[in-house]
DNA sequence: TTGTATGCGTTATCAT
DNA sequence: ATGATAACGCATACAA
């Protein structure tokens, strides 16, 4: 008996099959032997891996692990295993990441989280994933469709400007905004469609009402002490994520000032760990999962000529921490 | 200019050097060529992967984002790179996902969650390990030492029973659990330890104050519900993680129970996500993002005869949800 | 220091 | 239906 039998009773093959007396002698060996497929031998002789490369700013913070959820989920219908890289919130590393799966050949790498406004970043990614491309693996972004390939495109600007109107339509009139860095381009996505939606309700915010700070819990925290403090009177905080209104709240709180009474607030994502804090937080929810897994999808779909564009609403949720002025 | 030569120059030799020319030469060629080394024939060749495994029960669940967090970055420390499998809270898949792993010659696989009372499961697992040993792979587990390798142990029952000394120091006499599934081991652990020490304390539990329930945020508002409803009268509750804790105070805030005030909840873990919770959540801190890196480290660690155990203790951080009865 | 040749484990092609 | 063998891309032992 060949090796070659072995190899076609084990996995199989396309255009053959095996004598059942044969198959099961080389199964039982196996089994006995306790024999496992060498992976990289597969990859190298079938031409192809079995494995698709994540990469996320921060597995720890719960958008992009319930994206990452998404993506396993995705994955392992394929057959495809996950290979994780996370950059700890620096996107200069994004481009060696993507290399990094280049040299495993991984079938297809989603980038997951927003891009910058930095052309010279932006210009390191796409060479990075062209050449990715080329050495034929597949590309699938999560976030703003600026990097020539497949795109699952997140509706920021229209998902803040519903909550702008929700919020407005509560009665509030005077909005302050946690906006996020400024060259962080989802920030800047929803920091934007909100003011647009609010100067078209003839309400505009004031720009002192706006203030830059870091995307994170502790961002948020700083940015409501710094509002609160110094900036003009309030009625409603949005902050540009579910994360920085927990820390705007907290920030509130230590200032002895009651959300939602004294100040409303209001995220987005609507992120499922933080669906019970006090008071439940308004907010745009995004099915981050789903997003996980239709960018697994684009990316293991067949090839298009031009960059595909998945668009994913989010949809207002009103809960009490904005339960609208004077109450 | 040979393939040997490009090969030295471009990967590095232990024993060989090129002279500098003809490297610049080689580079020069590679980077013009978008020359990328193939890892999967590279792990052929050297016998080795730079691959690392990580198995966890839910990876949108915070407990293990958290150490997937570490895990990430030890491995990074080690240029290994790290492919992540998600059971979905199936712990039968567990053993697959070894195999998996084993196949592509993973240099070591880091299991991470809680262990089952299921001799069964426990036993296809020990086994799966040690096929995966004998392939030349190491591993490491977090959770309880019953896998016969490298162990991170949480101090699970030392953690519960300090909770349980610092709440009744704080005046609670009357005590509800809220225990987990019964063949879940750390639930299992932290709940003993809690109820051990509470009967050292001379104020032992009354047995219908423990809930069997899920390990979930939903199972901490289910088991939440009953306890309230059809329990003894209780002035605090420990969940045994925080996420159930979290769907504790939920679950008395639908049932129009105050917490503090008519209920005090604790819980495990402390959750970085759930730090700004309202009331602020009473918990045993683990380090959880250091348990990752622990576990890498010990699985990347020159092998041992005999298992290790590294073990982490938790620390009782005392809150606004539990500040003693009657306030 | 450089080049040659062999092997890593598997699949696929081509005979038989 | 099965067997022999070349190829995959790279690293290394050995020869030069």
């Amino acid at each position: 008996m060949s090796l070659a039998t072995a190899s076609r009773a084990i996995n199989g093959s396309a255009t053959r099959t095996v004598r059942a007396d044969l198959r099961d002698r080389v199964l039982e060996a196996a089994e006995r032997l306790r024999y496992s497929p060498d992976a990289n031998a597969q990859a190298m002789a079938r031409g192809r891996t079995t494995s698709l490369g994540l990469i996320v700013h921060d597995i720890a913070d719960p958008y992009f692990s319930s994206i990452a959820s998404g993506v396993t989920l995705a994955a392992e219908r394929a057959s495809l295993v996950v290979t994780l890289a996370s950059t700890q919130h620096d996107p200069s590393r994004e481009p060696a990441f993507v290399e990094l799966l280049r040299r495993q050949r991984a079938r297809a790498v989603i980038v997951a989280g927003g891009r910058r406004d930095d052309d010279a970043l932006n210009a390191e990614m796409r060479a990075a994933l062209e050449d990715f491309e080329r050495s034929g693996g597949s590309v699938a972004v999560i976030g703003q469709p600026l990097l020539d390939v497949d795109t699952v495109v997140i509706a920021n600007r229209s998902g803040s400007a519903a909550l702008a109107r929700a919020l407005h339509g509560r009665g509030y009139r005077r909005f302050g905004v946690l906006a996020g860095p400024v060259d962080h381009l989802t920030a800047r996505d929803r920091r934007e469609g909100f003011a647009e939606a609010l100067a078209e309700l003839g309400c505009p915010a004031a720009p002192d009402a706006f203030v830059t700070c870091g995307f994170t819990r502790d961002g948020g925290y700083e940015g409501m002490t710094r509002l609160l403090k110094d900036g003009p009177d309030v009625e409603v905080v949005f902050a540009v994520n579910d994360v920085m209104a927990v820390g705007a709240i907290a920030a509130a709180r230590d200032l002895a000032r009651s959300v939602p009474h004294d100040v409303g607030v209001a995220g987005f994502d609507d992120i499922t760990t933080l669906r019970d804090v006090t008071p439940a937080l308004t907010t745009v929810r995004i099915p981050l999962v789903d997003v996980g897994i239709a960018a697994t999808e684009l990316a293991l779909a067949r090839p298009a000529d031009e960059p595909r564009l998945v668009h994913v609403e989010g949809s207002v949720v009103l809960r009490e921490s904005t339960p609208g002025p004077h109450t």
